[in-house]
DNA sequence: GGGCCCTCCTTGAACTTTAAACAAATGCCC
DNA sequence: GGGCATTTGTTTAAAGTTCAAGGAGGGCCC
């Protein structure tokens, strides 16, 4: 993988600057991270497949929900707070309210907005569920990791989730943040 | 379907466990965890969509192949390295193909084998491509991170991939190790 | 009030992933 | 060699995601 000289020479056009390639150990490190991260969550996937009839994502929305006053939230919070897209979030919703798992309710304060309300039936399929799901994710990570690690792990990816956050994301709801 | 009880308990059904529920510290290291990733996942995949023409883990695919002696690998151990199953490859590849990237060729040893190789193009795509992902990856990751937080991801991921690695996988194929 | 831009959410089409089923070739045991 | 389980890779359909477009309401300026 070789790039093209970077001889800034006079009389021609501005080069681009020399890649800043990745070390060999750097490698190593962005290597098992993208593996790490793939089996993992293909693993809860398939977990959460398996016993609560949902991806990882969907199950996610649904504990959102379960922990918002009144188990119920605007698409758009649910959307910031879940880290997706509204339209993937519309898709889901509309998925999960086929399970009737949650259900939609206008706002009255806003004839444009929203709320995905999670149902008793929801509620039910999360408080069985849960168990087994944090199980899989206590043998799969925490586990296997000492104290140190945990605490390092939490930092360093709450460093690199500030890095993407879309800028104004929260900016005027400080309390997603 | 009911398991015959073991009664711990006299004249009772057995109770399941209690759930080893996350302490909050712990929940927050999850969140950040699944939020990371989340964010990261997504900006890599519109950057290799953007500027490369395809998402994050068929890019991947093609520096697997670039990687590979003779630039081409057996479906199967593609499929192994890059940690998806075969079904989705078959799938990833039957695009890369149209694209031109890749090209299949059988396998003289054995009749079922498939190889994947990287075409010129695939490999000019990769050129172009490279220096704008590295970059990419660099500024969301290695960028924010201290030498020592590198490291320590890098042990914590692997630690959790070795967890879940299939088990017997690359067990006679040590060097996928 | 009228005009204009922005926000909220949904939609449909194209694409990707998953799960299950399958054909063909191989390896193994006898 | 004959059977039989296993491996290899693909295929189909259903489910999920993305992207671009769009309807409808709100906010604001004049």
């Amino acid at each position: 993988m070789k790039a093209p000289a970077s001889a800034p020479t006079p009389g021609s056009v501005a080069e681009p600057p020399e890649p800043r390639w990745l070390t060999a150990e750097e490698q190593r490190v962005w290597r098992s991270f993208m593996e790490g991260v793939t089996l993992l969550d293909d693993h809860l996937d398939r977990q959460l497949q398996r016993d609560a009839g949902m991806p990882h994502i969907y199950y996610g929305l649904l504990v959102k929900l379960a922990e918002a006053p009144r188990r119920r939230l605007r698409m758009t919070e649910l959307a910031m707070l879940a880290k997706i897209t509204r339209s993937r979030l519309s898709h889901a919703i509309a998925r999960l309210e086929k399970n009737g798992w949650v259900r939609r309710e206008d706002c009255p304060d806003d004839k444009r907005g929203q709320f995905a309300v999670l149902t008793d039936e929801g509620y039910e399929v999360l408080r069985q569920t849960a168990p087994g799901h944090v199980e899989a994710v206590r043998q799969a990570v925490f586990d296997r990791l000492t104290p140190e690690q945990q605490k390092s792990l939490g930092e360093i990816m709450r460093i690199i989730a500030e890095g993407l956050q879309p800028a104004e994301a929260g900016a005027d709801l400080p309390w997603l943040r």
